[in-house]
DNA sequence: GGTTGTTTTGAACGTTCGTTCAGTTAACGT
DNA sequence: ACGTTAACTGAACGAACGTTCAAAACAACC
């Protein structure tokens, strides 16, 4: 608290006048971010499922690098939450997951996509995502695009339904 | 560390006889579960990429899941070392990465795999296999086996080269 | 059984932590 | 200019933290 207190450029209890207490600020923080997620992502059930990930693909990584320090928080200080807090955090993860599910149903119902269980492939790939966090610095070697780029080519084609031969 | 003293059955000053510190304590917990992962996993060259694949991707789900705790620290920890032990650490990690990049780069030279970049296919995988962790509990709808089986899936049609029609 | 060496205890130290609150300062409509 | 409301300060509180150390308990060997 102290430490926020002084990169705000205010005395500590000033802060309590905007959060009861600790915890709350830190279920806020992490509220806040998932709620945004939850209505930033938009997904259209009328179009192709491999074009329906796609756009999950590329929105993901760009959402949570636009992100680095809620990101951080939601992931890290979890276990920080209350039991009360955690559940009502973990329903927000649980939504965003299941908007990922529905469109790798949807795919495997079409036969574009092959994956023996939905849940497995939504956690799978999520990981995967949200992994480019960890690593990928504006400037390097590589632009988020051509990052986009690859990581939705791995997506693809580990989901995708193959010929047969 | 008054906790970890009262769960070993102990009072808080006899820990000092065991590290000299907090910081060196998480250091050598991080530094011996790292070591062991290195020691632990092994590969042989010679074999087909798609099968060395294939054992790495057993080895990493299996090794994580009989160790979740010590996995726990050397993610959520990571933050509470001095920049030196960081150092250190990632450096075991990067070795660990590299065993895997080696096996995709040769699946490519062999033209078995097909990924733009064996640096970012190394860290999606292991992204996604190390996921594992957060959800998978013995006992549930599948086994590790399931699991095993279907992330291999995944990962194998991420990274292998397509027929072409 | 006594001696030596190793471990553990129990208590204390100086910090840092989250939180509270009386008192001061700033903001603003009238 | 004044009065009211909102925001912030500065200092304090009790609790928890990492660490230290003299004294006590234990272990191992002759």
């Amino acid at each position: 608290m102290r430490q926020i207190a002084s990169e705000v450029g205010v005395q500590v209890g000033a802060l309590y006048n905007y959060t009861p207490d600790k915890q709350t600020l830190l279920y806020d923080l992490m509220r806040g971010h998932l709620d945004a997620l939850l209505e930033a992502f938009t997904d259209d059930p009328t179009r192709k499922p491999e074009e329906r990930l796609r756009s999950f693909v590329q929105f993901h990584i760009q959402f949570h690098h636009e992100r680095p320090d809620a990101v951080f928080i939601a992931y890290m200080e979890l276990r920080n939450l209350t039991p009360e807090n955690f559940s009502r955090i973990e329903i927000l993860r649980k939504t965003y997951e299941d908007r990922l599910e529905a469109i790798l149903h949807a795919g495997v119902a079409s036969g574009d996509f092959d994956v023996p269980d939905t849940k497995i492939a939504t956690l799978a790939v999520i990981a995967m995502l949200t992994g480019v966090n960890t690593w990928f610095r504006a400037g390097g070697r590589l632009s988020l695009k051509d990052v986009e780029g690859q990581y939705w080519q791995m997506v693809r084609k580990a989901v995708l339904a193959q010929r047969r031969d």
